[in-house]
DNA sequence: TGTACATCAGTGAACGCGCGTTCACTGATGTAC
DNA sequence: TGTACATCAGTGAACGCGCGTTCACTGATGTAC
């Protein structure tokens, strides 16, 4: 993008440029398997350096992966960002944010890849780092959705039912990001699994909507009426 | 269980033995990591057999996986029967369902805590059967909902409509078991994610029971009543 | 501007170790007669 | 029942390989004067 210039490059920025070759081997590699299947040598490798020079830019793959987690989330907090912005009518909401979030899993397909992966299975250190942004973006958007859903004129809710959407949604964003990277690049799959988001998101809402918080009977109300 | 025989195992015997013992030993190993992060002279180590003994077994960790995965699904099949013939009444029926999946999730919890890593994680065939195996749980519970929501009065609904429902409640039992697994022994926060795993569940009935397939404006009932 | 020294990203040899896999083997169990 | 042979689960030595990590090093860049 620059203007390429002939002044030589700074050490400073020269030791950058090897650390952002090391995140982004060590991403590409995690394409394939786990980061706890991965070896420095193999980073190295990938990188084009020997395997002692990754000691100059991280203490251990643990570290890279916890760098890693890190920008990660920096797309993920982007996402929320702009759908925090976005058109609060209920319907079109859904929609943008589904697609919003497709946009963003598209363009950073790797780092989303890297995150659902290592949730799970990667080194305890990355999984704890993982699990501390996500409940924290999960607190964010408990916050939204108070305000969105009080707004369309529903009941009252227990703080405990706030916490339950949230993590109900917050649920269904993690499983849609999975099955989308699942479906690898069938954008047919793609499309079907966007879909299917969206008709799941209109049925919480309409859920939502009818609810009231500790009932008795609470899903009595439509075979009853 | 059975009592002692002074009878000599035979060789078919031992052999089992020796193949459980293996199975078992994968599997406490992979509490820890994944299978990709696993060595077959680790678990020979475990078992207590020299490596080259695993051989006469499987033919790789991958294939030990695959066992896993099969043995694994046998549990899951018990809870979805045993949920199948439980009472049909909407309330009960949640919370006898939420019930009986944390049950086999405390009594199966190697197993489970084995298929949700590997789920994502694992060596590609191994990703391939579990997927396989928890799409077809899908279809099963599709069939299952549509006789329930049909029963209980709502509209009639399109095929991609259910299957988005199916889809949400696989969702939701995915995630409760990861939520369960990640509580480790805290029974207090497994306590937490069963009762919010209730509220979500009733939640989404609710959104169900009010929901018309396809509909113009899906979420404004409430809003507009 | 020029020189002398400091910094430090990357090098390359070396280490001991655990890996998967091969192979010929042992000896208890099983079977045919 | 007793004998002679077949089967085969488990053994143990050996292989070449990639691993993480150590260490002393090189030589280009940076800095102090």
């Amino acid at each position: 993008m620059a203007a390429p210039s002939n002044r030589p490059e700074t050490r400073v920025e020269r030791k950058e440029r090897t650390r952002r070759a090391i995140l982004d081997a060590a991403l590409t590699l995690c394409e394939d398997s786990s980061l706890v299947a991965l070896s420095l040598r193999q980073v190295a490798k990938e990188v084009g350096i020997v395997p002692t020079a990754f000691y100059r830019h991280f203490e251990s793959l643990q570290d890279l992966g916890l760098a890693l987690v890190e920008e990660s989330f920096v797309s993920l907090h982007a996402v929320l960002r702009e759908v925090r912005r976005s058109d609060p009518t209920f319907e079109q909401n859904i929609d943008t944010s589904v697609e919003t979030l497709l946009d963003h899993v598209e363009r950073h397909h790797a780092h989303f890849l890297f995150i659902t992966r290592e949730r799970l299975a990667g080194p305890p250190a990355v999984r704890a780092a993982i699990k501390r942004e996500i409940d924290l973006a999960e607190r964010e958007l408990a916050t939204d959705l108070e305000w969105l859903v009080t707004s369309m004129g529903a009941s009252p809710w227990s703080p405990d039912d706030w916490k339950a959407l949230s993590n109900l949604f917050v649920r269904a964003m993690v499983s849609t990001v999975e099955a989308v990277l699942v479906a690898g690049g069938d954008t047919r799959a793609q499309q079907e699994v966007a879909e299917r988001t969206r008709t799941q998101l209109r049925l919480v809402l309409v859920g939502a909507l009818n609810w009231e918080s500790r009932p008795a009977e609470p899903a009595l109300r439509a075979s009853e009426a």
